[in-house]
Formats: C-alpha cells, structure tokens, sequence
DNA sequence: AGGGTTGTTCTTGTATGAAGTGTTTATCAG
DNA sequence: CTGATAAACACTTCATACAAGAACAACCCT
C-alpha cells in the first residue's frame, strides 16, 4: 500500500515531535517544509491539518504553525483522562483476556524486568509500552485501545520527561506485577484500580514533574513566541 | 470572528450528517459540494478531510468519499467507552461541583422533565444533551468534556435511533433523578454508576437497537456501496 | 461461453499562482 | 521620546490546472 505524500509527512512529523526532535514551541515554517521533504505547500498543509485535529500542532492565524505547547492544567486533565482509560482497559482485560494473550502479557512484563535489570533506559521504555499495549488489546475493545494509544502519543512529548525520576523504575515494576496478577486473578475492579494508580501516581509527584517541566518553557501561554521557539 | 469557507462547510456538512440529512454510506462527491456551496475543490477537500479526522467521513481512494458507515461491533465499543466517560465525569462532578453549577444542573434536570410532561420529543432530545453538558462542565476538565462531547457527536447519528424505544422516556428520567440525588449528595462512586449504567441501560435493549439500525443497513460492511447509498 | 486483458473513465492527490487579511514595523509628527 | 498612522510583509486561503493510479467495462482470445 503506497502512502501518499501527505501521510507520509504526518507520520515524519508526528514522529519528529513524539520522540523530542521538535520541542514544543517550536515554530513549522510550510516553505522551509516543502524544501525539507521536495513536495509543495498543499501536502504540507493538509500534513499539518491533521496533526492539528489530532492536537500536536496549534495554528494562530496570520502568526505561523507551531508544535502544540499544552499548558499544565491542561496537563493534568489528559493525564487523568489517561488514568481512566488505562483503568477501563485493566477491568475489561481482566474479565475478557484469553490464555495466549495472558501469556503475552506475562511475557511482555518479563522483558520489563529484563530491562530493569539490564539498567537500559529507553529499552525499558519501548518494554513498558508494548506491557500496556498488550493489556489494550485484552480489552477486546478495538475502538477504546485506539483512543488509549491516541493519547498516550498526545502526552509522549511529556512523559519522557517524568520517567527518569529518581526510583520510579522499581515502583512501576511492582506495579507492574500488581496489575499482571489483578488480570490473572480476573479480579476486574483490582485491576481498575492498580492501572489508574499506575498512571496517577507520576502525578502525584507532581512539584518533581512541574519543576523539570518549567525548564522547557511548558507553562508560557501567555508569551506564545517566547524564548524557546527563538 | 470570520469563517473561512472550509469551516463553514465542515460545519454544514457535520450537521446534515448528525441530524440524519445524509445518511450511513452515503456518497460524498466532492464536485457536487462544489457546486452545492459555490467553491472550488480546495475547500471541499480541506471539510471533508477534517471530518475523517473526526470519524464522521470515511474516504476509500480511488472510490469515492462517503458517510462513515460504524459496523455495530465498534458501535457497541464506542457506547461502551461513552458509558466510562460519562461515568468519569459524574464521578468528578459529584466531588467538585459548585454551587452555582449545581443549581444549573438542578435547573436543566427540570427543563427534562417539563419537555417529557409535554410529550416534545426533540425538545426532550435537546434538553437532555443540556442537562448532561452541565455534567461534563461539573467535572472542571474541561480536556474530558471534549473528549466526550466529541464521542457523542460521533455517536448521534446512531443514537437517534434508539431514544424512541418504547417507554424509554420515563425510565431515562428516573435516571437522571438518581444522577442528579448521587452528584447532590457528593457520591462519587453512586453517580459514576448512575451514569455509567445511564448510558449502558440503552445497550441492553440491544436486539430492539439492532433491529431498528440494520433497517437502516448500518452493518453492511460487506457491500460498501449497497442499497443505502443508491 | 468464459476468462483474461486492455483501454477508458472516474477518482484522489499534487502543484502553482493569486488574492485578501491581519500583523508588525518604521517613520513622522507632536 | 512617545504615540499614531501608514505601508509593507507574511501568512492563510482559495482557485485552477495537472498528473497518476485504480476500478470497471468491454472486447478479444482461447
């Protein structure tokens, strides 16, 4: 299946954005686009509508297009969104996962804790994501793991920041084990529950979370061409 | 504040979709929309691929655009994701609702029922989307009340369907007394569950549901360009 | 007669140019 | 030096022209 240009700019972008190659604030020049990628403005704009609509891009009209800078009251508001979800799917999983996906999911903890255990970061990363995707497809709802993913791609931005804070790796693999043996048990409201804690409680460290934030210039509505897009 | 041309027309095009003026399955030929709104294929473009992005379109290339057409296995999917929406934000009304809110609340909830003792249907249908705003504006997150307010659009040319099911009416009301006792009360987890079963109550009738839908040939997966759209 | 192949005709996707509108900056006057 | 006004610039938006790919149908060959 041949992808046309248009996507296939929007999937560079989101990616560009997602993995931290474009910080938010940072301004999308459409000219300097066309160069970059050979294609001509109508590609990009289309490119550039979509990542609007799917929220990593805001537009001031007649001041340019800029990654999308998400205040942290806002902030807070997806990440609760995010909890609910991942609980929702936690208590769906428990009651619907089937054994070979309950194996998968076994086997997706265990490469967590190889990961932890080997002391890489960003394997863990990439680990812990394909942990929660497995617990997503044992939902059996389709159109929730969709949703789920969406934001969770929406926050990535963000969460990279948090993940590195002093002794959340073992906490997260105790979670992580709390919540295999909730969906084991198919013990739905303590699955629910294990997989909202595990989301809210980087929230709770919230001041931790603020403070490594603040540095990347987040919480600056009001300046909308500060420093950072300089 | 001006609207550009493809804003005017996405909103057109929203609203003949979820009031039922173009159906599931639908053709949308782009040409048509040209001449039917007096512009160039630019525009037309712009709305309709702004509606695949909310979900409302679909656009198969080199076949044509149409109406999106939900197979009833996603649509049970998508109420039941709406149900933990919603759940969420009686759960976040109930604990941080204000005074003023509370007593909109109260207000809408006797606008329902003096549209029920009237017999108006649509005016029940429009106050009843009213009352549950007031929900989503209670929880103070206001990332969640899009989120759901951008599901239930997506969901309104289904839900048309169902909300003349016989005696629906009455028991829809007691509900919403039940929703408005738990968030007056401050019980988290009474209008989480009112809620929630608020809008799952509907599905259980679901063989009424699916009878009255497959009338309208949503589930032809199978024949993209069936009888609906000729 | 049936199946494969080829050609035509839709369809989407892309490019480019032009115009209109808002913003910003520079200059002039007080 | 400060304010206002005007002009220039930059961005979005729309239109039109063009290209390429796929589906469908007709036709020919087997």
């Amino acid at each position: 299946m041949k992808r046309s240009n248009a996507q296939r700019l929007r999937d560079a972008l989101e990616d560009d954005i997602i993995n931290g190659r474009r910080t938010p604030g940072e301004r999308l020049d459409p000219d300097t686009l066309c160069r970059e990628f050979g294609v001509s403005r109508t590609p990009v704009r289309e490119a550039v509508q979509q990542l609007v609509a799917s929220g990593l891009v805001t537009v001031s009209p007649k001041k340019g297009t800029f990654v999308a800078r998400v205040g942290i009251d806002e902030l807070i508001e997806m990440f609760e969104v995010m909890a609910e979800l991942e609980g929702m799917c936690g208590r769906l999983a428990a009651r619907r996962i089937g054994e070979a996906e309950l194996e998968a999911l076994r086997q997706a903890h265990e490469r967590c804790e190889a990961a932890a255990r080997a002391g890489d970061s960003d394997d863990y990363y990439y680990e812990n994501e394909a942990f929660h995707d497995c617990i997503y497809r044992a939902s059996h709802n389709g159109f929730l793991a969709g949703e789920a993913r969406q934001l969770k791609q929406r926050l990535k931005p963000y969460r990279r920041l948090q993940l590195q804070v002093r002794q959340r790796l073992p906490s997260s693999l105790a979670e992580h084990r709390e919540i295999v043996a909730a969906i084991e048990a198919g013990e739905a409201g303590r699955a629910e529950q294990a997989l909202r804690d595990h989301v809210l409680i980087q929230g709770e460290r919230f001041s931790d979370f603020v403070a490594s934030v603040r540095r990347f210039g987040v919480y600056r509505e009001a300046a909308p061409d500060g420093a950072a897009a300089r």
